[in-house]
DNA sequence: TTGAAAGCGATACCAA
DNA sequence: TTGGTATCGCTTTCAA
């Protein structure tokens, strides 16, 4: 008992098998009542079409890669939802091919990889030349996604307008300010997002005089974010460290920071000021100000500039980097005065 | 200028079809001489095979298909590159197809799509009845991995056990029992094993008539944990609230707790106990006990049931549990003469 | 050891 | 509106 094939159906039918290809592909100029036929037919021996076979002949295989690291898990959850939510309506799949562990890039290198069967690339957060080094093993579109280089179609943020941004909202403030800064990981594969962002920042404060009275780093979460205030305490110590503006480079650094201080007797938008980056509903809810990025937006963009690549149009490189804007809260707005 | 096919090399090279296609597959029998001709060919025209032609013809894809939840990126990771690791040893490649939000189940009804054209199905932390009712669209080899199911091949933890082992060493130490449990998400799809390792400590606790002083719940990460300390420390005001022992379901809660009653004065092992589960890395750093699961290993077996399912061999089901490990550390040793 | 030819399952062209 | 047939690129007999 083999698999039913379109000569099966048409058999049944009584028809021809490109009058089951016909319907299959919802051509017009077919009769109602041959459609229904065939149908019927389709589901009396359960026929499922052969992948393999319509992408040799077609040529095509309505399937997008996305090339993409494991980490940063609620980033990932929204931009690809929304890709997926445009390419689906488009009669795209999506299959996904993460970094795992950097040494197995060779895996990449193989045009005959799975991950190349595909009609179009989305490569996200990663820089396809430290990849690929001059071209990558596929001549089909690619489109960059939270990442940018001159030879690609590239979906972006501006991460160092979001810097300049924060720096700015900090200058208008006059207080002390204190960098909470992201370490660099060696043979770090990653977008160079916190680069762009600190650059940002120190572009602004340098152009106006202004040097952190203290930089401290720590790795972008939560507890990261604890860990660099309580070094703040210390460094502090025995000084009053209020007032000052803090800029942490992502808004989990600011959460951390936030609720680390709090349980020192150290109020976020009385005390002290507070910003963050990336506009989370978690700082939002937390009062913190922050400079958001449109991740969904971008993603559906980064879609929409793949399926333009796809159906032939877009001869030039396509690049297209979304401002940040500000999420402003209370931990930004009370000290004002002083 | 159309992308080179086998006939290409052949003419290059001055032999058949045939005979490239013997030389790309490794056959024996073809004679140095005409392989080095073929391979030069290759080169020169810079061919790549076609997957979609090849499949077609051999009826495998040399793919393996992986579905699984968008959450827990640490311990997908290890599990994946485990995983990876064995396929790719034995020739098969891996496309991910990640749960982007509980609607979407549609698209894995179809067996039309992207995910079925593979040669087995990896189906991680989820069941499978809640995906796809009685029975999936792939008559192919389908392993669940982090989950189980009498009808289909299952690699998995025995979290029933893991919670017995924590809530005997609980029992051991003769102090009132804190229990920090995980909140069940409505319509959640992800693996039952907060639930398991749950049903496993109160089984044991319910046979030694021991009733926890107060259950606490909390979002099973480090700043849950911290939340459940809080919890904690309100609900004992004004009373003392050490010692006692807690369990809490996972590492990520366990040093959140740590921590956050550590800045209330409070020493693990010294003024309390506490353990948590996962076996990370993290935890053996803080000095936690932890019940401990081999991830990578469970993903290796996982590779290797599919293996086998995949050369035909595996008529009857597989079920393999891994007994959980107990990893002890000082937050478990100090206060056992109380 | 090698080549010719059949065939995998679909689509697309050309006639009718 | 439909059917017949060539064709996509490869692997696999079958002969030589």
């Amino acid at each position: 008992m083999t698999k039913p094939s379109v000569v099966d159906v048409a058999r049944i039918a009584g028809v021809g098998a490109s009058t089951v290809s016909r319907v299959l592909n919802n051509h017009p100029n077919i009769s109602d009542q041959t459609r229904q036929r065939v149908l019927s037919a389709i589901e009396t021996v359960g026929y499922t079409p052969n992948l393999n076979a319509r992408s040799l002949r077609s040529g095509q295989t309505q399937a997008v890669s996305v090339l993409l690291p494991m980490t940063g898990t609620p980033f990932y959850d929204t931009l690809l939802t929304a890709i997926h939510g445009v390419l689906d309506q488009h009669g795209y799949d999506l299959a996904l091919f993460p970094l795992l562990g950097a040494q197995r890039i060779r895996r990449f290198k193989d045009p005959g990889a799975l991950l190349y069967r595909a009609d179009g690339l989305l490569i996200s957060s990663q820089n396809p030349e430290v990849l690929y080094g001059s071209r990558p093993p596929f001549n089909k579109p690619i489109v960059l996604v939270d990442a940018h280089h001159p030879q690609y179609h590239s979906v972006h943020f501006n991460n160092v307008a979001a810097g300049r941004m924060a720096a700015e909202l900090t200058l208008s403030r006059h207080l002390p300010v204190v960098l909470l800064d992201v370490p660099v990981r060696p043979g770090d594969l990653e977008s160079p997002v916190f680069l762009e962002r600190r650059a940002g920042v120190l572009d602004v404060l340098q152009r106006h005089g202004i040097t952190p009275i203290v930089t401290l780093q720590a790795p972008a979460s939560i507890e990261g974010g604890r860990d660099a205030a309580q070094q703040l305490l210390d460094w502090a110590h025995p000084h009053p460290v209020a007032p000052f503006f803090m800029v942490a480079l992502s808004d989990d650094l600011a959460l951390g920071v936030q609720r680390h201080l709090l349980s020192a007797g150290l109020h976020a938008g009385r005390d002290y000021l507070l910003m963050g980056f990336d506009g989370s509903a978690a700082a939002a809810e937390a009062g913190i100000t922050s400079v958001a990025q449109p991740v969904a937006q971008m993603g559906r963009t980064a879609a929409d500039v793949l399926l333009g690549a796809l159906e032939g149009q877009l001869k030039t490189i396509t690049q297209r980097t979304f401002a940040p804007t500000l999420q402003e809260a209370p931990s930004t707005q009370a000290l004002t005065l002083m």
